[in-house]
DNA sequence: CCCAATTTGTTCGTATGTATC
DNA sequence: AGATACATACGAACAAATTGG
């Protein structure tokens, strides 16, 4: 018996919404009883809860699980598989493989999240309103906090912008090189709700139709003159972003940003832009911006 | 053959991840290939998209889906098991059973979202932080458009934090009201974004440790005066919107609601309340306040 | 109310793939 | 390279739930 303190042991919690369906309820009213692998994979979440489990943690391993829950090896997994898609646990093969708690990325979030929005048919000026709110405060909150590697970062991505647009398929990298700029702030962000609200948004935005299109056509057709004055519209906002961030000029890089969200909601609505509808596989980001917050040896 | 239209035709698409796994990646970042149960989860999802099906159409049965993608029964259980915990269907069983589409519940996507900010110990301030900012322009949105049946949930909330509180639970209680009031104000908003950002903000607050004590022990102690301050502090506030919301003086209801949210923080932090690390199983939610919204006959 | 058909839910046995030592 | 330990996948059989007569 190679590891002891690999044994875990299990508490089984008493479940309040295990309630037999039986009491008074109206038959319309009654909720489905849970099936065994959702039971399951309650119970699995209880417990990593209670036992205060944190992200590398293992879980035991099927056939102990098979064990405990007295169910079948297709439940146990069904059981993990929502754990899985959740994004709380990792499962590997091989020795030392089997389930381990993870914490759930920003990017599974996100997409969880977007699955809501999908069936909510979003209108752009409706993400744009509470991109101005969020924002200004990101924006003031970050300045005293950016790290020259969040500058590079920054840099980086207005360089980008700087150049002038060869083609479609640049004129498109240059409006996610933009979004990113505004994910390096979420990043520094210490606020966990503002910042993921700031990423989401940006998510969103990466998807609106009318950038999509250049991506999807790059040979077909001219750039609107309108996305041209989006662009320098927002590369000036943005260098006078970094400078208010460089001077740690918190109020000043509100003021920037209020008004460089403004000014881009009104170049979106010229541009008729709307969120595309689809579900989100993986953030389309463009690889020259540098990872923010990563110190640099 | 009963139905001819029940017979739906699958669109093979190319996934753009489906990527061998052989290119030049070296060792370290090359992500582990795709089961199939995802993949099998991730063709139906892209399915659903390009046929553009709506919550209620229905996905063809096991049978046809072990048939059309080569795999085993267990392989599509877990595929559908994947989508059902994205909520983006439900299966049920009997003739006529089977997996239907379902437009994605925002009890389901707190859930989900909640299960990110597990590992990412939210303080407070931080909450009241963003709720600075939304809150206010919530009130302003929701003025000119709530219902008499708003009114009447609103003033439902209002009447039970009018009583003086019997006991811990009836507090704990009143404090849920507070919260459904602001919840009927994000129902009525129109902007699907902001209307989450309010819910989840509310869910998250609902698992104050400082009000789920009154919950747990109900008959332990006292109650902190500090709670009572907060208490009176709100329901005054909420009867002065209530009565800018008749009105209809968005204005108004902006300023108070920011004034509302600040004094709030300012007791919350007076209580050092925190945000209970747990996961989110089902809102709680007091039954007197009537579900807002739904045109009373 | 029960019965029978239909469809998912669950179990078991077995074989295959994959990572670790 | 080979043995081991583990998840992954398949197939067949049976149990449970729902619908409709």
């Amino acid at each position: 018996m190679p590891g002891r303190a690999e044994h875990v042991k299990f508490i089984m919690i008493n479940m309040t919404n295990m309630k037999k369906s039986g009491s008074g309820m109206s038959k319309s009213l009654r909720r489905a009883p849970p099936k065994r692998s959702d039971w399951v994979a309650e119970q699995i979440k209880t417990w990593i809860a209670v036992e205060g489990l944190s992200p590398g943690d293992r879980l035991p391993q099927e056939k102990a699980l098979i064990d405990r829950f007295g169910v079948s090896k297709g439940t146990i997994r069904e059981a993990l598989k929502s754990l899985e898609v959740q994004g709380l646990v990792r499962v590997s093969t091989g020795p030392k493989g089997g389930a381990t708690v993870a914490s759930v990325s920003v990017d599974r979030s996100t997409q969880l999240l977007a699955n809501y929005f999908y069936f909510q048919d979003l209108a752009i000026d409706q993400v744009y309103a509470v991109r101005r709110l969020l924002e200004p405060e990101l924006a003031a909150l970050v300045a005293d906090r950016l790290t020259e590697t969040d500058f590079q970062a920054l840099e980086a991505s207005i360089g980008l912008c700087s150049c002038a647009p060869a083609d479609k398929q640049m004129t498109y990298r240059q409006r996610l090189a933009e979004l990113d700029f505004h994910d390096v702030l979420a990043n520094a962000c210490p606020n966990p709700l503002l910042a993921f609200n700031c990423r989401f948004i940006n998510a969103l935005l990466r998807d609106c139709t009318v950038f999509r299109k250049l991506y999807a056509d790059p040979d077909d057709g001219d750039i609107p003159s309108d996305v041209h004055r989006l662009a320098e519209d927002g590369l000036a906002a943005h260098r006078r972003l970094l400078d208010a961030f460089r001077r740690r000029d918190a109020e000043a890089a509100r003021r920037e940003m209020h008004d460089h969200i403004l000014r881009a909601e009104q170049n979106m609505a010229a541009l008729e832009a709307v969120i595309e509808r689809r579900f989100i596989d993986e953030p389309h980001r463009v690889d020259l911006a540098a990872p923010a917050n990563k110190p640099l040896a």
